[in-house]
DNA sequence: TCTGGGGTCCTAGGACCC
DNA sequence: TCTGGGGTCCTAGGACCC
């Protein structure tokens, strides 16, 4: 009865320690053991299973941590390709459910159900159905948050978790919001849920009870607003159905960890090189091209800095863009400073098809965009590995 | 051997233009 | 012989999300 009421009712669900359960789903060695999904010496964990977190191993904990805090935990190495053909088939499922389906990420999706609801019945019977499919289909569980709004629905499912069902009324919206940490409201991570807390406001309900201007002054406009309005449950968000994270994207840039900090100029622009033929490559395979161009460089001690350029037109020519990543790199001067990390990224991306190029007759540049394309088609045919300039030999 | 890699969006100041 | 005021673009930094 209740369920009429609801304007839209929204499911946000959420696999249980998706890439660890994926891993471990047809290892039943492995079924009560600590595990920990994660990369090399220099990463972070990527996920871990609810018995490791017991030991308070965490997403995006480093790895030297993690096993530290828990050195009998089992890790293992990412596949991302058997994630990303769960995560499709996962989908499905949805699908049949309903074609209001928004993919937050290969774990999490947000379905509209106010269409599905005289076929399958109510949001909490649907929310049972799905999250008996998933399970019997994929071996995985999942959690899922039901409520009349986005932002709702996502922390219900946080609250269900591991392998549950939390259903939020329109009528107990901030009766279920207000005593939840700041810290749980989107947009507010460890940064502002510290200013917060200092400022006093350590629940969403004391946020919820100041004046929209005492917020904004505290965290800004923007964020200030839409905290306010997320205290009370004021989210008009309406789902945009899409296949998720292969958006148009305003951006595309790559950069790496070196396994050991370098001061090294040469070993620097060689790694610059790399990820611009990285960068540059799915450009060209997703057909756009860009203007802005900016390096990140982390230093050692963490600190992090970028620098841009922005072109006169827009490119895809992996030498344009290596050369002002270099340009870039070498203004700062740097003499010894020892890198921890690089990276290359082009914004402001367009597709290729609406840029004009200014062909300068006998500009010794054009013959880039053909060689660029020859790459590509010899790497499609023989691999990454059979096509790259002298200085990339027997690194890739 | 603390702290990945892919992104998005906001803020703020200066340049520049009308 | 002080100050305008928008709007837009560019750059840099920072916070956040998964």
């Amino acid at each position: 009865m209740s369920d009429l009421s609801w304007n839209a009712p929204i499911l946000h669900v959420d696999m249980d320690a998706f890439y660890a359960s994926v891993a471990t789903r047809e290892r039943p060695d492995l079924a009560d053991v600590p595990v920990i999904v994660g990369g090399g010496s220099r990463g972070v964990v990527l996920s871990a299973n609810y018995l490791a977190r017991q030991y308070g191993v965490r997403s995006a904990l480093p790895m030297t941590r993690a096993r530290r805090l828990c050195p009998s935990a089992v890790v293992i190495a990412p596949d991302f390709e058997t994630y990303l053909s769960v995560s499709a088939s996962v989908l499905e499922n949805f699908r049949r459910v309903t074609p209001l389906v928004e993919v937050v990420s290969l774990d999490e999706a947000f379905l509209d159900v106010r269409g599905s609801t005289r076929r399958l019945g109510s949001p909490a019977a649907i929310a049972d159905q799905l999250r008996a499919v998933i399970h019997d289909e994929q071996g995985i569980t999942c959690s899922v948050g039901l409520a009349a709004s986005v932002s709702v629905a996502k922390l219900a499912s946080r609250r269900a978790k591991p392998d549950g069902v939390v259903v939020v009324p329109p009528a107990q919206v901030t009766a279920f919001l207000h005593p939840l940490d700041v810290g749980e409201l989107w947009g507010v991570g460890e940064k502002t849920q510290t200013m917060l807390h200092r400022l006093g406001l350590v629940t969403v309900g004391d946020v919820a009870h100041i004046p929209v201007r005492t917020l904004q002054r505290a965290v800004g406009h923007h964020l200030g607003t839409q905290l306010h309005h997320l205290a009370w449950g004021n989210d008009r968000r309406v789902i945009v159905p899409r296949a998720g994270p292969l958006e148009p994207e305003r951006s595309m840039g790559a950069d790496e960890t070196f396994t050991r900090d370098t001061d090294d100029r040469e070993v620097i622009v060689r790694e610059l090189l790399r990820l611009t033929r990285r960068v540059a490559s799915r450009m060209r395979a997703a057909g756009v091209a860009g203007r802005t161009v900016t390096i990140r460089i982390r230093f050692a001690d963490f600190t992090t800095i970028t620098r841009s350029r922005t072109l006169s037109e827009a490119t895809d020519v992996t030498v344009e863009i290596y050369r002002t990543a270099t340009q870039l790199y070498d203004a700062l001067g740097l003499q010894r400073a020892r890198l921890r990390l690089v990276g290359v990224r082009v914004e402001g991306l367009v597709p290729r098809a609406s840029v004009q190029r200014q062909l300068v007759l006998g500009e010794p540049e054009h013959g880039w965009a053909e060689a660029d394309r020859a790459v590509d088609r010899a790497t499609r045919r023989f691999g990454a590995a059979a096509v790259g300039p002298a200085s990339l030999l027997g690194s890739s």
